[in-house]
DNA sequence: TTTTCCATGTAACTCGTTACATGATTTC
DNA sequence: GAAATCATGTAACGAGTTACATGGAAAA
């Protein structure tokens, strides 16, 4: 019965949002793109695609709003059914604990392939990355109420993971003097 | 001409796995299966069409190897344009910092949605699932040579997390007290 | 003797993206 | 008048998975 894909993760967010207020596609994938890109990844053609699906299931409703002489709306609210499945959702991401997966341990694995000095160079590009992220966030206005511990979970990470390559390419830089 | 796609890592996994030393496809995918899960997740129809794919496209050689009655291997080598891609593949993974994205923390966002009480106990499990992560990690042998960063990259991205989800429990427990 | 392991593969499907199409409206 | 923004959508493709198919050998 449970649907264990990442899809959940999305119509979950979607849900929520129009449970707050309704909305519509445009207004949420523009809000998600901007305030929750950390936390998930959901572009245009997936939104409406999902929006379309879960009204079909019967989780939401569509209402076309036209207000002034803008294009018109396709305004999303949650139906019975739909608070049912949001709930349900809710619950079971609340309970789990996802862990990440990292790409970039694979080039650190065969890293002796390539000569040391080169190595190190890259690896202080990638860290100068790291770095830029970290200062965005940190530069990044305050978010609203619970917003506020998506940033400090990306922040948390990043420290975390600066940490790990600052060890990594102290290890290398020091390996076999 | 950069082919930006999270295909790529399993690529430079292959060629780096094969360059080692020549091997077969069972054998690559049950080795990253038990060792390099942390790192990428690989399953066996991926591998098989990426060395196919690869084969074709001039970077590994195939040779067929029969040892006593065992089924035959198809054992890869690398090529030149193999060695080639693969210096270019790996200089590109570690110049480059991936940002992990945090499908959990959309539950989060709405966990107002839920009684505290329920919401803290669905916490509290998410926690416990994360522990149970942590021992595992703990408990595993050490590994040889340089996958022990990998080893230590999972250790210090849950310790963080950790961190992290005590201050959300914690914040959650004492809100409007 | 049945199950597990070794070893390779294919077909169908799901998920999600990019790139495109449309059209009005506001801003430069 | 051109460009950016608001607003919705479709078609084609890419990446990856599950489930299935095959067949021999070793272990239980």
């Amino acid at each position: 019965m449970t649907n264990h894909t990442y899809r959940m993760e999305k119509q979950l967010l979607l849900l929520g949002l129009i449970r707050q207020r309704s909305r519509h596609g445009y207004e949420m994938v523009d809000y998600i793109e901007t305030a929750l890109a950390s936390c998930v990844d959901l572009k245009k053609p997936t939104a409406y695609f999902l929006l379309d699906k879960m009204t079909a299931t019967g989780w939401l409703t569509q209402t076309d709003q036209r207000e002034g002489n803008r294009p018109s709306k396709r305004v999303y609210e949650l139906t019975p059914q739909g608070e049912d499945e949001f709930q349900r959702l809710l619950q079971e991401n609340l309970a789990t604990f996802n862990d990440a997966t990292f790409p970039g341990d694979i080039g650190v694995i065969f890293a002796d392939a390539l000569p040391r000095a080169e190595a190190l160079e890259l690896l202080a590009r990638r860290r100068a990355a790291l770095i830029a992220r970290q200062t965005e966030v940190q530069a990044a206005p305050p978010h609203p109420g619970v917003l506020q511990w998506t940033v400090e979970h990306v922040r948390c990470h990043l420290t975390a993971d600066l940490g790990w390559l600052d060890n990594v390419i102290n290890d290398l830089s020091k390996r076999g003097e």
